[in-house]
DNA sequence: AGGAACTTACTAACAACTAAGTTAATAATC
DNA sequence: GATTATTAACTTAGTTGTTAGTAAGTTCCT
């Protein structure tokens, strides 16, 4: 019934520029993936026009197209640019490990409750792209695989060291850590004045090494004050 | 101007028909929102053409026009009419109430598994109505009040019956519990072969039982399928 | 001189929406 | 019980605005 012939743009595009060539070039690149950044937070890929990014940086919008070919080029730089901060964590949360990393999470909910964009794009983006098809569907499928790995990897070395119980699955329990962690976010930016995110991660990272602790932990009040063994 | 002037429309249209009139109209009205729902959800609310609708339903752009009078018309009339399916999981909720409740969570998810439309179509509209002057922001604002509220008012419940501990924070945890639930579905929605959403909600709701319950609960083999394919 | 980094001017497609007329069914009147 | 009036439910045709993207030329820097 009615099947969908839905075939996207051919990407025929000769992608003019891939990569900058000079310092002022990288750095009007920056800006535009900063301004994009923005506007794409806020009204989404499909609801933002090249002609307000290009606006935003005070160039016009073929200056725009120059630098990254096409609207699509845009999107790929700003979603890989402002994946980094993302990879960031991940390394932080592997670096760390165990029982460690989970008291470790309110951090985290700092820094993002203090750049409600980063969340915000990466929410509206997401929503964006969960059809194959969409442009950067495998993006963020390969992105989501990537974490839940990591943070599977962290349960596992929190299992191997005997801190926590072996009986939890780490697969599930990534999955779930970066639900609710997104679900907190999603939450927070509709209606911050009732949802606190620092305080919501907080409580759950509480939860969290209630549940997985082979040992009870020591009550430590309040914030992630940090108690050295 | 390159301040934002970013006024949305003064809703002036003279919203030409608010309610069907007729058997027929009202019969066109609910294949007009079942299609806008489809498309909403696939290529979201901005991403989606009155003319795509149109064509679903056999007939013209402004056809539709006449009965929702504008897009946001439209918009408002997919959101409430899904909506419904939502309230009714609600109720069942509250009338449930307690751990029962939690013990009922897989059904919901099966529910969603089966209905992934429904799913996507608030995944999407939420993300794009995050900021305040979205067309629907107030609309999902007041929704996940509302689920907040029915949530905790049934961890309260089990509190009073002594099913649940009195120091679990009944508005946090319904805070995590709808954060883990949105944030599953999403998982599941971008990457299905790699998370499956019964799997994920049956597993965290175990957790929660073992999380909240003040006495141990009894092994209930439900469900000792293999983790997703 | 030559290329990077633009601009102006344009196009073709499509967006939501309107105006005005048409069809068909119902409801009211004679 | 046929005719008329009224209305819902449309259609055709057009408006206005915006979209991403192009073509071709210009400025600037090395």
């Amino acid at each position: 019934m009615t099947e969908n012939s839905d075939v996207r743009k051919p990407l025929v595009g000769r992608a003019r520029a891939a990569k900058a060539a000079t310092p002022k070039g990288a750095e009007r690149r920056r800006e535009i993936v900063a301004a994009a950044s923005e506007l794409f937070a806020r009204t989404g890929f499909r609801g933002t026009g090249m002609t307000e990014v290009a606006q935003r940086v005070g160039i016009t919008e073929p200056g725009l197209l120059y630098h990254f070919g096409s609207k699509q080029g845009l999107l790929r730089a700003v979603v890989e640019h402002r994946d980094l901060a993302s990879q960031a964590f991940a390394r932080d949360i592997a670096d760390v490990g165990g029982l460690q990393a989970l008291r470790e999470m309110p951090a985290f909910a700092h820094r993002n409750r203090d750049q409600p964009g980063l969340a915000k794009l990466f929410a509206v983006l997401l929503a964006e792209n969960l059809d194959p098809g969409d442009p950067e569907h495998d993006f963020f499928v390969r992105r989501y695989r990537e974490m839940r790995a990591v943070v599977a990897g962290m349960i596992r070395e929190g299992q191997r060291s005997g801190e926590m119980r072996m009986d939890a699955d780490p697969e599930l329990k990534a999955i779930e850590i970066l639900a609710a962690l997104d679900g907190f976010a999603s939450q927070w930016l509709l209606d911050p004045e009732m949802v606190d995110l620092v305080v919501c991660v907080e409580e759950y990272s509480r939860t969290l090494i209630r549940d997985l602790a082979t040992d009870p932990e020591p009550v430590t009040a309040g914030t992630s004050e940090e108690i050295q063994g």
